[in-house]
RNA sequence: GGCCCGCUAGCUCAAUUGGCAGAGCAACUGACUCUUAAUCAGUAGGUUCUCGGUUCGAUCCCGAGGCGGGUCACCA
């Protein structure tokens, strides 16, 4: 933002300066108020009746940011708000004397502290009619317009304060991703999870396909990156011990940004021992559902023109199979790369000259499949060659016991039987480290010596779970861009210094 | 990264074929003691994202760049 002084800066520190003048702090160091507003207007609401108007002379200070004024001269209505609600005040000259002649240094946007009794005005509007009042705070910019709010995405955004002003829906999606996730902690914790927190800056990025970022360590002189996934650790507290561990945190993948990809989200992993991928799929139904229930009232719920039931259970397909219905390919009878690349290409889809068998049965999941699954779904049974940490299916080689949850079209979970015998680990992430070699592809799954040690300590069977909350939240909400959900989304930095050193 | 679209006053938006850049809100001055998108009268406010080109003249046409949005690619 340009910190030039402007006509609208300079007649607020204009403002600023008379007030100070006059012996008022604009920014005193606190105040009390008796209620939140929205508490006043129930409480006045509760004893609002003619025979018991003595009760209504009680008085009460609120406080809150001026949103809007009518002033007709001898008297003015400010309406305040606060994080309760918004009330409108009455000042009058007659009652507030000189220091009506403040109400001259105040603007739309500054915080002020009301004292008075709440009354009904001739309309009928609950109104604080006002003995005294403070100053809390001056603003020194205008806020954005009052009736056509903030519109330019941009700005939303980068200053998303002035949204959330500006916009008061917007603070409703974000009241309402707290409550989710405060409804995913509740649901594990009565489960039995502990609730754990495992290191952000790695060694070494495994536990998903991506490229991670990259960051120094000064004292220890050691190139660290920033976690991909939180797995490797989790399934190192199982060999240690906990039965059921679950993390809900950040995590950070080197990729491109849209609608549904941000460089840094949320992601919940728990991981439960004794449990396989069924009990997981169970898990997800009751968590999803319950969740949508006790917050927004049903397990259906309205996205992007269709209406989502939550309700279990949910639709079970096999992946094999349904690839199959939908592009004709049956990827059983293309057991290699190259076979796959033909038979895709025929197909018309977009195929580099050396792409894995995996990333190629991903590439046809997400053209054929993952679009049309728009109730909540399972697809189940994955192939190997995507799948470097799940336990193969005993009666069909080359498949692993692993699931991914997929709703509206976008993958909200992805979970596995997890794999536990440390041989066939440790052939897993050598053949990756082939597979990152030969297609050149530096965001396949790393191998985690560490990891593969723990490992080999011995591991329960194990059910784990991934999540991605931010697309939970997305769906929940109705938000089809996870810029909405996030409250503050990455953006390009605006560096004018920056932009003329890169055009050298 | 490709393609498409957008960027004009603090905010929301106009601007004819290329012909003096406008309105509402906000601000300022004045009137007004029950308004609520208060009202009324007046005033001020612009690097039209940046740089370059074409032209007598560019918000408008052309080129390069910046930022954002969409889409495809990439990516869970």
């Amino acid at each position: 933002m340009p910190d030039r002084d402007d006509e609208l800066t300079l007649s607020r520190k204009v403002k600023l300066k008379r007030l100070t003048d006059n012996g008022i702090d604009p920014y005193p160091p606190r105040y009390t108020r008796t209620s939140p507003i929205s508490d006043a207007i129930e409480n006045f609401e509760s004893i609002d009746s003619p025979d018991c108007t003595s009760q209504n002379e009680q008085s009460v200070s609120l406080s809150g940011r001026i949103m809007s004024i009518r002033s007709m001269g001898k008297a003015s209505f400010l309406d305040i708000r606060d994080a309760s609600g918004t009330i409108q005040t009455l000042m009058r000259q007659n009652v507030l004397e000189q220091s009506y002649e403040t109400l001259k240094d105040i603007d739309i946007g500054d915080f002020i502290g009301v004292t008075g009794t709440v009354m009904r005005t001739r309309t009928g509007q609950i109104t604080v009619d006002t003995k005294e009042f403070v100053v809390l705070s001056k603003g020194l910019r205008p806020l954005p317009e009052k009736w056509h709010g903030l519109r330019d995405v941009e700005i939303r955004y980068r200053q998303r304060y002035l949204d959330l002003i500006a916009n008061p829906q917007v603070k409703d999606t974000f009241v309402q991703r707290g409550k989710i996730i405060k409804g995913i902690r509740d649901f594990f914790d009565d489960r039995g999870f502990i609730e754990v927190d495992t290191p952000i800056m790695v060694p070494v990025a495994a536990g998903a396909h991506a490229r991670p970022f990259i960051t120094h360590h000064n004292a220890l002189d050691q190139q660290l990156y920033l976690r991909i996934a939180t797995e490797l650790y989790l399934k190192r507290l199982i060999v240690g011990g906990f039965d059921k561990v679950y993390e809900l945190g950040r995590v950070f993948r080197n990729e491109g940004i849209d609608q549904d990809h941000n460089p840094e989200f949320t992601l919940l992993e728990s991981y439960e021992a004794y449990a396989d991928y069924f009990s997981v799929m169970t898990m997800v139904e009751e968590m999803v559902s319950k969740i949508a229930t006790d917050i927004f009232g049903s397990a259906k719920i309205p996205f992007d023109g269709h209406i989502i039931d939550f309700s279990p259970p949910w639709a079970k397909l096999d992946l094999r199979e349904e690839l199959l219905a939908r592009s004709g390919i049956d990827i059983d009878e293309y057991p290699d790369d190259h076979s796959l690349t033909q038979v895709a290409r025929n197909k018309g889809l977009d195929v580099g000259p050396l792409e894995s068998r995996g990333r190629l049965i991903d590439k046809l999941l997400s053209t054929y499949v993952e679009p049309n699954l728009i109730q909540p779904t399972f697809l189940l049974d994955y192939p190997e060659d995507m799948s470097p940490l799940a336990k193969a299916k005993k009666d069909q080689p080359g498949y692993v016991e692993r699931f991914e949850a997929f709703a509206a079209g976008m993958e909200i979970a992805n979970s596995y039987t997890e794999l536990n015998d440390p041989v066939v680990q440790r052939e897993r992430f050598e053949s990756q480290e082939k597979i990152r070699d030969i297609y050149e592809d530096d965001e396949v799954d790393r191998k985690d010596e560490d990891f593969l040690t723990s490992i080999e300590y011995g591991m329960p069977p194990t059910g784990g779970l991934g999540m991605g909350i931010d697309r939970l939240v997305m769906l929940l909400t109705g938000q089809a861009s996870i810029r909405d959900i996030l409250l503050f989304p990455q953006m390009r930095s605006i560096n004018e210094q920056q932009n003329s050193e890169d055009l050298e």
